[in-house]
DNA sequence: AAGACGAAAGTGGTTGA
DNA sequence: TCAACAACTTTCGTCTT
C-alpha cells in the first residue's frame, strides 16, 4: 500500500527484509525510504520512524573543504548537539559547579530536568533534520565569517529545496528551527527565487498527506483516499491559491470519516497547523465540488 | 458536554495604481 | 505610499449528537 504512495509521489524505495515487525498490522515488510528518511511499513503505511540515522554513505558536504575532508575517510561529524551554542544546556556531570557531588535527591531532580530539557528543545523528530541542517549552514557560514543575511538566505534555500524535492517542510518549521522570523524567509525567498531564477514548484497538498496521517495514527487506505481526493479537486481547479496544509487536512478530514476512522475537526486542525474553521472551509468546498455524501 | 457549523471582524501580507 | 484584496485566524452564538 505505501509502496503505491510512494510510487504516486514518485519515489524510489529500497524495500529490505529485517527482523522488525510493523507494530501496527505485524507486516515484515519495512520499507526504508532514505530520500525522506522515513522507514514505514509496506503494508499498512505506518511510518515507524522518521530522519532514519543511516542514510547510507553519500553524507552531504556543505562546501568545497568539507567535501576534502570527508572524502579522505573516516567517520562523518556528527552533530550530536544541534543546538550547541544556541541554546542554556544542562551538562551530564552530577557534580556542581565547584565540582562537588551533588545529594542523589538533587541528581533525581536534575534528571528530570534534563530530560524535559531535551524534549522542549527540540520537540520531535521531524524537526530535527531540520535543527541539524540549519545548525550546519550556521556554522559553516560562522567560520566562512559570513553575515547573517547570508545564513537566512540558505536557511531559505534549504527549504526551497526541500520542496523541489517533495519533502515539503511549512515556514513554520523552518522558522522554529532556524529561529529566523518567517518574514524575513519569506523576504530571502522571493528574492532568490527572482535572483537565482529558481523554479520552486507550488506544493502539491498531497505531499503534506503522510505526514499528517502518520500524527493523526491514520492508516495506509485513509491516505490513498485523501491523494484521490486531491488529485480530483486539483483536476477540478479548486485549490489553486488555497494553502496546501489546509487542503490536505479537509482531504484527510473527509478521509477518515469516510474509512470509519474519524478524527475531529480539531484534532486534524492541531497537525495542520491550521483552525477547525479553515478546515470546514475546505471541507465545504470539496465536498461541493466533487458531490460527496459523506455524513460526518 | 463535546463537536460541528457559520457569521463577522481582525490580521499580515500581496498587488497594482 | 496607499487602498483593495485574498486567505486565514479569532471569536462567538447556535445547532447537533
Amino acid at each position: 500500500m505505501i509502496g503505491k504512495t510512494a510510487n504516486m509521489i514518485g519515489k524510489t524505495v529500497s524495500v529490505q527484509a529485517t527482523a522488525a515487525k510493523c507494530p501496527e498490522c505485524g507486516g515484515k515488510r519495512i520499507i526504508k525510504d532514505y530520500e525522506r528518511g522515513e522507514l514505514l511499513c509496506g503494508s499498512c503505511g505506518l511510518i515507524i520512524a522518521e530522519n532514519i540515522e543511516d542514510m547510507g554513505p553519500e553524507w552531504r558536504a556543505f562546501d568545497a573543504e568539507q567535501k576534502g575532508k570527508r572524502a579522505r575517510g573516516g567517520a562523518p561529524i556528527k552533530y550530536m548537539r544541534p543546538n550547541k551554542g544556541l541554546v542554556t544546556e544542562i551538562d551530564q556531570y552530577n557534580r556542581d559547579i565547584r565540582g562537588a557531588k551533588i545529594s542523589p535527591k538533587k541528581q533525581a531532580q536534575l534528571y528530570r530536568i534534563r530530560k524535559w530539557h531535551k524534549r522542549v528543545s527540540i520537540a520531535t523528530s521531524m524537526e530535527r533534520n531540520l535543527v541539524i541542517a540549519l545548525a550546519e549552514l550556521d556554522r559553516v557560514a560562522s567560520s566562512l565569517g559570513l553575515p547573517e543575511n547570508i545564513k537566512e538566505s540558505a536557511a531559505l534555500l534549504y527549504s526551497a529545496i526541500c520542496r523541489i524535492q517533495g519533502i515539503p517542510r511549512t515556514l513554520d518549521e523552518i522558522s522554529k528551527a532556524s529561529g529566523i522570523e518567517k518574514k524575513e524567509i519569506g523576504r530571502a525567498y522571493r528574492f532568490l527565487k527572482i535572483e537565482l531564477n529558481v523554479d520552486v514548484p507550488l506544493t502539491n497538498p498531497s505531499q503534506y498527506v503522510p505526514k499528517f496521517a502518520t500524527a493523526l495514527r491514520l492508516g495506509g487506505s485513509v491516505q490513498e483516499e485523501a491523494i484521490k481526493l486531491i488529485n480530483k479537486s486539483l483536476r477540478k481547479g479548486l485549490i489553486s491559491g488555497r494553502g496546501p496544509t489546509g487542503v490536505a487536512a479537509a482531504a484527510l478530514y473527509i478521509a477518515s470519516a469516510m474509512f470509519g476512522e474519524k478524527r475531529t475537526q480539531k484534532e486534524v486542525a492541531d497537525v495542520a497547523g491550521v483552525t477547525e474553521v479553515t478546515i470546514r472551509n475546505r471541507y465545504r468546498e470539496l465536498k461541493k465540488e466533487l458531490g460527496l455524501k459523506v455524513n460526518l
